[in-house]
DNA sequence: CAGCATCCCCGTAGATACTG
DNA sequence: CAGTATCTACGGGGATGCTG
């Protein structure tokens, strides 16, 4: 048989990349799965670990996560609960990349804060 | 002078490179500066290259990446309007790592589609 | 501890129309 | 062509309360 597909385009509004991509690109999904990149973690250390979120957001994107292959569930026991997060091969794939652009934001940091002054001085 | 400053954790909540960081992983921001890494594009052509995005958007996008320093918004000429946009030097540091990250997800996705199927059937 | 269910609000983003 | 202005709605996301 073949097997040819047609190659994924993120930049077309309709490829199915597109979704993917903003599953992985989203708000919360970045810093989970650099976190889970430390090793696994539990709902809890999560919620701290990622400031800000809420643990609806948390749950939320976890499943989504889950559902991509990116993620792993453990139920370890049931009571008291405890619940292990863990990347998959294919998110310990990506977690690199993720850190690369983390690393970037924050390296970048003092220059855009320049770049603002600099531009908010003009006005 | 000392120049000693806290760095920057982007898990913080209040730590202001979490706002970069938002500005650069938003919805539209990784494409239309991934479309950048081509070469200086005009509004209209990203608006194509960029599927879906709207005009509100692209204009929201592209002054937010210009008021953090990594897109450079260059007017032409005034009758008839042309506006040409270009990575600055840091627009084209972080450039690669986008890349990366949408090669993964491009190359990624039949494995997530796999993920997927493979849940379905067992629910 | 690890969630889910519900309510509700505010902001984001789409659509549309208009301008230099 | 390259936007801005205005309106609207839809849903993201927070707060709260409850459960195994």
């Amino acid at each position: 048989m073949s097997t040819s597909q047609q190659a994924a385009d993120v930049f077309s509004r309709n490829c199915p990349s597109r979704e993917v991509f903003e599953d992985v690109t989203g708000k919360w999904a970045v810093l989970v799965l650099s976190a889970l990149h430390q090793g696994p973690r539990r709902f809890g250390e999560l919620r701290r670990r990622v400031d800000g979120v809420s643990e609806k957001m948390l749950s939320q994107t976890l499943q989504v996560l889950e559902r991509d292959g990116l993620v792993l569930r453990e139920v370890r026991s049931a009571t008291p609960p405890h619940v292990e997060y863990t990347l998959t091969d294919l998110g310990t794939a990506l977690a690199p990349r993720l850190l690369a652009l983390i690393d970037f934001v924050e390296d970048a940091l003092p220059q855009v804060l320049a770049a603002r002054t600099a531009r908010d001085d003009r006005a």
